[in-house]
DNA sequence: TTCTACCTTGTAATGATTGTAATATTAGAA
DNA sequence: TTCTAATATTACAATCATTACAAGGTAGAA
């Protein structure tokens, strides 16, 4: 785990980032969460444990600068939170909307190929691939006699 | 004109909605205005002209109700509100984060085909394509000397 | 140490959206 | 037509994510 913290404190420099506590502590726990992509409000309320004195608005400020850095990658898939995903690497995500887990979809477009290519004549920086329904889990409780459902 | 109006009101009775005033003209906007993707703020202030008691309550709930019954689809590409697509025809969206238009982006993926498909035993119900990057026109604008531009 | 730049913090403000309760309208029964 | 029940519309309050702002804290340079 100290050499895990040691690679976020490069990835830091690296992006000329100042490394502070907090700083660290985000990303950290960004790195180690690839599958939740988590909210705001998930980093904020996990991190208070380790850091009491942390601030919603450093949370903000500290993602919203690993955005702009392209540290990290912005998920607004649900369409009320922005979800954060420390996994830069081209790939989709899956919403359910029964059970409102985020899923990784690793496809391929060819469109998306190098990332920074043009549609149109229009620069393309970003590709978002927002895929809503329900989930493998989920499908298989539709349908079938509810034997000892909570939800209608 | 005319003739256009009725055929809302026929795509309303056919989605089981009473066709009533504000919700004819609410979807008689977005028909006129498909390369717009209005937000509900627009949609609101330009109905207000021909309907002066109308609510910006009722907007919210008609387009809602619109969206359930897939008469319309919702375009979250601004991550800050909702806009509007009469077209529900399987195409994407590019968003131009200098002049921040939204431009619809018409390609194919393999994968979208059919629009009701199966990725890794996930059940697909909707496909958001978002692009973001600089439109070809502002583009057009980037690199130059700057010789009467308003913002830094 | 003192200064300066940048970070962090708390609180207030904003903006989109939803909840709620009262009023209005409509469709169908009598 | 008149009455009634169901549904729509409206106005306003409440909520939630996010940003703005101002004040206090910290680290490194001089």
């Amino acid at each position: 785990m100290i050499t895990n913290m040691e690679k976020i404190k490069t990835l830091l420099k690296e992006k000329g980032i100042k490394p502070t506590f907090q700083r660290l502590k985000i990303l950290e726990y960004l790195s180690n969460n690839l599958n939740n992509h988590p909210t705001v409000e998930m980093v904020y309320e996990k991190l208070l444990n380790d850091i009491p004195t942390l601030s919603l608005t450093t949370v903000y400020n500290t993602l919203n600068n690993f955005l702009e850095k392209r540290l990290v990658f912005g998920v607004t898939i649900t369409g009320t939170e922005v979800r954060y995903d420390f996994n830069t690497d081209y790939h989709h995500h899956f919403l359910c909307k029964k059970c409102g887990q985020i899923i990784d979809i690793d496809l391929k477009c060819a469109y998306a190929e190098g990332e920074k290519s043009i549609i149109s004549g229009h620069r393309i920086d970003e590709i978002h691939g927002y895929f809503k329904g329900i989930c493998k889990a989920c499908s298989k409780n539709v349908g079938k006699k509810p034997k000892s459902r909570s939800s209608s």
